[in-house]
DNA sequence: TAAGGATGTTAGTAGATACTAACATCCTTA
DNA sequence: TAAGGATGTTAGTATCTACTAACATCCTTA
């Protein structure tokens, strides 16, 4: 369906749009980074409006949130936010260009329908099906929602912290960090003054 | 030494690069939305670089961490990390459109005397020497560093989560999550089997 | 070999944009 | 009132950019 011509094209206006933003880049240095004329960009894609369209459409990668939170978890906290942690750095990642796209471009606020708000919007819904869960069973506390949104916050924000200054990092790796967050959040629930239940971590 | 006239453009100026980015405003927009003539803009400014330059140092916010790491600390890590994550989020908020501005910008990454850059790095030296101080004492236990990045990553992405996607806090406030998170990371020192003494909270 | 499709090349157009020159007008202040 | 500085207006230039037309060339395949 998509001819190597075409992918040549749509990956270099992947790169170019996403280091430099929409107006800042040109249909000839597109052409330019894909080995093509500007000619066969335009034949291709008739307009540069419609190929900046479909470049965000073919790289968009949707998370697997869904089978995470219904087949992975196992009733542990610290366990299991390590894994929703993971799960959803990795669509950080992928989505990467993607990412820093929209945020070069315009209206980074409020298209909802755009992967910047729909990803995390999906998200919190899971999380806080979760954690309410995690409450009922007294393996949690405080506040569902606020919960779930500084999970969103964190991670969010690490992932934009490596992006913005990886200098700062400084051979600290981001699995370390989230370990380090995921036991901090859990460690709430194995505090007998807290009121929940010891977690399932002990058993073995 | 700012006319009248030259703040209503580095004001419209302000406004408008960091909606738009660089290349997408132009001089003409920059102009009718100050209410003066194109012309009165150059004869200010000389040329569109020179305006951005000049409106990019105008309207940065320096933060004052120094002053309240020195005077404002309590040696109790609830406390004092609100008040660490209140004013990190007051200076992320009066940069906003400093930063939307980078962000939308060319190389928002390495730059590292721009503020996205500087100002986490000027923190993140603060807080490891505090949690340095507070691991001496036994108040914290885990990596310094990584405890850092963390902290500094979820203040980001708090920041950031409100700013892109606003609908989904729903009524949730900032406050309210700086305070659970306070909470969990500092439950850890309160724990006894976490090894470290009890904080000074529940002195009174 | 013949044909057709994809690609390159060249030249060009229309509009936008940063920036300038020259002159007119307004406002303050001496 | 006179003068000077700041501002507006108008016209214009050079450059860039998205996009098109026409024709040439290459590659595959029947």
């Amino acid at each position: 369906m998509i001819s190597a011509t075409e992918q040549k094209i749509l990956e270099a206006s992947l790169l170019l749009f996403s280091q430099k933003g929409y107006d800042a880049v040109t249909t000839k240095e597109i052409a330019l980074h894909s080995g093509v004329s500007e000619m066969t960009l335009f034949r291709h894609f008739a307009c540069k409006r419609n190929l900046f369209e479909t470049m965000f459409e073919t790289y968009i990668v949707n998370p697997q949130f869904k089978a995470l939170f219904e087949q992975q978890m196992e009733e542990n906290i610290e366990k299991d936010l390590i894994k929703i942690c993971q799960c959803y750095q990795e669509n950080l990642r992928k989505n990467q260009k993607i990412i820093m796209l929209q945020l070069r471009n315009q209206d980074f606020i409020s298209i909802s329908d755009a992967p910047l708000c729909r990803i995390p919007s999906e998200l919190k819904r899971l999380l806080m099906d979760y954690l309410s869960k995690m409450k009922e069973k007294g393996y949690f506390i405080a506040d569902v929602e606020i919960g779930a949104v500084n999970i969103l916050a964190y991670n969010f924000g690490l992932f934009m912290f490596c992006l913005v200054n990886k200098q700062l990092l400084s051979g600290t790796e981001i699995d370390k960090c989230i370990a380090d967050y995921a036991k901090k959040l859990s460690v709430q629930s194995q505090c007998p003054m807290a009121g929940g239940p010891r977690t399932t971590m002990e058993e073995k």
